[in-house]
DNA sequence: CTAGGAACTTAGTCTCGACTAAACTTTGAT
DNA sequence: ATCAAAGTTTAGTCGAGACTAAGTTCCTAG
């Protein structure tokens, strides 16, 4: 029942895929051809962690969803330890657990999760899978979504450094308070102040951060 | 130039068996079947690593030898670095060693190095090769080998996890004085003073124990 | 110096996970 | 309601790395 790093791609990509795992949409994500997702939800429908109904996509079994939280606990553990323990920056953390994620050993996810204290959230604000346990991801508005007003950084997007990098200069990061001053029409940049700077966030940016009341 | 897991431990075990790497020790080895070695050191002489000689054997290149000594290299940083930072007992940091080895990132191997403050030999005593530099081991003499007197445990084998526990109950660690009291003749056991205790160690065991001359 | 067994290589398959090209559904726009 | 485009599946290949079975070559004991 060893599943090869292919194999816990795909499944992670279904499960964050959700509704819309569709052929082409895993394809997309993980830069393979159509031609070979079908056949690889061949082959995990007859291992059992799928059900694929003939182009219209395909839906994760109980033992597929599991299999899928266990890698992305291990992806969000391994960001959050090489951040907090190695001092790797957080832009960078992400390349490294896709890899690393593959590899980690019960023994030493164990002995990591203890030694951070199990911790619930990743440096990216991603919520870590408890172990064997339920675990169901809370939706957030996008900080162009929010309306006008105080909030706080809930997430952001883990995908693209130079993204992180630049949120890291302005300070956006999971637990920041700020204040969203203006929603500009048309595509327009948002405003917002952060540690008392203006800033003028663009649309892209925006779609990759997810935002919350402020704590009260 | 990427090199699969597979590829980097032929190298390994190549590089390790030295002179003896024939496709018999290889296979043994690795536990594969001999046509899967010649096979793959047919792959490996193409890519340039090794020349083989037809019923002969095989010998590294140059190149061949840098790729094997960065995989000892990252081998025996993970060892330390788990035992020293994650407090791993060093009877299970080999086999976790095995399988990160071949996914260490420059990043990461260097980040650990810089933690760790270079350290030159593994918790089992073994040399960690240094960054692109010349590598040589030094030969030792086994427990079994050395004369009587004074000495001091130099490196012992990482292979088998019973015998390191129990060399560890013993205090028979890298770096220990020990003195050699008596080498019973007909395969009996050698008699060793550690730590004010008097121990017969097995053949077996001193097999796997090198020694040196004690510091003077 | 030769016979026979051990060691090695070749030949032929298999599985996994990728690919392209071609055929088949589904869907959306007219 | 039709029909083309978009999306999906099938068919056929490929390379890596494993295997077994069947040859070759080497070496050593007699």
């Amino acid at each position: 029942m060893e599943t090869s790093g292919s194999v816990q791609d795909y499944l992670k990509a279904i499960y964050s895929l959700g509704e819309g795992a569709t052929t082409s949409a895993i394809a997309n994500r993980l830069n393979v051809s159509s031609a070979s997702v079908t056949a690889m939800f061949k082959r995990l429908a007859t291992r059992g962690y799928l059900r694929h109904r003939k182009y219209q996509g395909v839906e994760l079994t109980d033992s597929g969803n599991q299999l899928a939280l266990e890698i992305i606990r291990h992806h969000r553990l391994i960001e959050m330890y090489l951040h907090k323990t190695l001092g790797i920056p957080w832009d960078e953390v992400h390349d490294e657990a896709e890899v690393l994620e593959h590899v980690l050993s019960e023994r030493l996810e164990d002995r990591i999760a203890d030694l951070l204290g199990h911790p619930t959230h990743d440096p990216h604000g991603d919520p870590i899978p408890p172990k064997n346990g339920a675990h169901k991801e809370v939706a957030h508005l996008t900080l162009g979504q929010f309306p006008a007003g105080p909030a706080r950084v809930e997430r952001v997007s883990d995908r693209d450094p130079e993204a992180l990098r630049y949120m890291g200069e302005l300070g956006l990061k999971p637990g920041t308070a700020i204040t969203i001053e203006k929603q500009a029409p048309f595509g327009g940049p948002v405003w917002v102040k952060i540690r008392g700077q203006r800033h003028a966030v663009g649309r892209e940016l925006a779609d990759s951060i997810w935002v919350g009341p402020r704590n009260k």
